[in-house]
DNA sequence: CTTACCCGGGACATTTTACGTCCAACATAA
DNA sequence: TTATGTTGGACGTAAAATGTCCCGGGTAAG
């Protein structure tokens, strides 16, 4: 198909700058749901008029909706955003991206979306919606998945629908460790719930917070339902986790001064379902809490790490040297950053 | 390929027609060997300028060469057609009417190139040149192809080339049928020695008249040279034949009245290697003469029938209903009379 | 040789299109 | 009600496309 249009470009020399530009604006359409025509030039920093003939094409395609409130993406439209989106990574070279980031680390699969989740909320909400393709398209019926809390994943699973194979009847949500530390809407449990709910399958809590000191860990450890719960979720055939930054998090758990300082001094890097990294991927701290241990997560099948934002280049790097990871959903802001990682080796 | 030609008529319907437009011009260009700008303008019925910009940009992209005497395409041009030209079918719709008169007819293959090669020498030549490719595609070393006479086989013989491969070496080129009351150039004789000469083939001549009386006929039958060849013609794995309009025919071959309308009684409408056939592709007539019958094409592995022009659509859908054609080969005017004629159906 | 013809490329006035920039009428949410 | 954001219309200007010549040069026929 690239050859295709390769021939194509030698009697349209311009037909890829065209392509792109029509598909980012179709995308960015898509991504902001209903916007104007001034709003959209501006985030895409195009002259109005120019934005304004190509909407208008794009009108008379039948791609996008025009009405009084703004612009929607039609149906025709998103089915045409979804065909062109592998072509389109080859041409904004993302695909190339992907593929060094995959060998870099072993990994199964790396998607990266275009953009920066950091500066942008509609993209934020893409990698959203990417990653929680990118997890139903391995979920199974029957399938336990553990989730972690973190704002990305809140975002997974706002984005979350439905499969056109019906609703995922049998399968468990779950989240990956305790953390009632956080603000709800981020939380594990809240997460697991939303999740379930959007797909029609079912889910267990695991109330436990994330900070325990060792006698709530003891009596906790040894309650009937815990246990139960915390059986399930170390069974999990997949997980899914956000990456975060070590010292962003531990300031978010409000950890004391003194544990900040020890895990500075240990180089903690990153943190992902509870555990602090180093950059050369090992475990300096790990939170002392229920449900997923290193292990567990070790033998698990499918472990899915999503985050994005230029900052958490580092953090990415950390966790995938881990060298547990099966899946990387991120952006192309990180994504860079994580090829610099790479390259300074 | 079809899906991104979908995708694309859909986001750049407007390159889409440029894309065309300059496909056009290269394959006149091609077609013309070396021409100027006017007279291309001209033919293509263009204006001069709006030419002149095309043939610049085909200038700048290295696909056609311009010197005093004027265009000539280029190497990269003649390699970027032939990489266009399955996508130029389907954007032309030339892809879908092959697959209707295929499916219509149950054939192996159709070939339908852009034109009228009835009102464009041009297109003639290049319908010679398809004709031509298409036949060595299917002939392997020492294989006996039986060709028959007519202005179509003269320009397939005058558009062959060596194939790729070298020379073929132990192949045989024979006339279908005797023939000597044409004109030498259009002869099958001429045709066949001229085919195996240009791809390194042997030929064997048959030179017996196309219009013998009952002793003639009894006398060649039994000369022993005239039975050799004959046997070598009936083993034919290959036949490669034009298709002619009845009437025309015979009175190119100057048959007398009370024989022409006999024919025209009889409703002869088509008239292809010596037999002449009606409407619903029954043979009404067929010339007394030697070489291939009725039944040796019948058997033959393959059969191909070229034709073009607009008016040799009925013949061309007699000889097809007669049932014993695998291919053809034609062009745009014909294949849309045809079209016509399997609607009617 | 001459002559008639066709060639590419330069030139230019004119038309058409693209573009940037406003504005008016309307819808929506605060 | 007000403030904001939207579409579609409008318009002058800049840029590009176009139709139409012309010129010098090369070709081929006479």
């Amino acid at each position: 198909m690239r050859d295709l249009l390769e021939i194509q470009e030698q009697l349209l020399p311009d037909l890829m700058d065209t392509l792109k530009r029509r598909y980012t604006i179709l995308h960015q359409i898509r991504l902001s749901g209903v916007v104007g025509r001034r709003t959209l030039a501006g985030s895409l920093e195009m002259t109005e008029r120019v934005l304004r003939a190509e909407t208008d094409l794009l009108k008379a395609q039948g791609l996008i909706e025009i009405e009084t409130v703004g612009m929607r993406i039609s149906d025709a439209g998103i089915c045409l955003l979804e065909q062109l989106e592998p072509m389109m990574k080859e041409l904004f070279g993302l695909a190339r991206l992907e593929e060094k980031i995959r060998k870099a680390y072993g990994l199964r699969k790396v998607v990266v979306i275009p953009g920066d989740s950091e500066s942008s909320p509609d993209v934020k909400r893409e990698l959203g919606r990417v990653g929680a393709r990118t997890l139903l398209s391995y979920v199974h019926s029957g399938d336990t998945i553990a989730v972690t809390g973190g704002s990305t994943l809140a975002e997974v699973a706002e984005q979350m629908t439905a499969l056109a194979g019906g609703p995922l009847k049998g399968s468990w949500f779950v989240p990956a460790r305790g953390g009632l530390g956080e603000s709800v809407e981020i939380q594990a449990n809240t997460i697991a719930s939303k999740m379930a709910k959007r797909v029609g399958a079912e889910y267990r809590l695991l109330h436990v917070p994330d900070l325990l000191g060792e006698d709530a860990y003891q009596s906790l450890v040894h309650d009937q339902h815990i246990q139960e719960i915390v059986h399930v979720i170390r069974q999990s055939r997949i997980i899914i986790h956000g990456i975060g930054d070590a010292m962003e998090m531990a300031r978010r758990r409000k950890l004391d001064d003194g544990s900040i300082d020890s895990l500075q001094k240990d180089g903690a890097i990153a943190e992902s379902f509870g555990y602090y990294f180093s950059e050369s991927g090992e475990v300096v701290h790990k939170m002392l809490t229920l449900g997923l241990r290193l292990e567990d997560i070790m033998r698990t099948e499918i472990v899915i790490g999503i985050a994005g934002g230029r900052s958490k280049g580092k953090a990415i790097h950390a966790v995938l040297k881990f060298g547990h990871e099966d899946i990387l959903v991120t952006d192309e802001a990180a994504a860079l950053e994580v090829m610099k990682e790479i390259e300074t080796l």
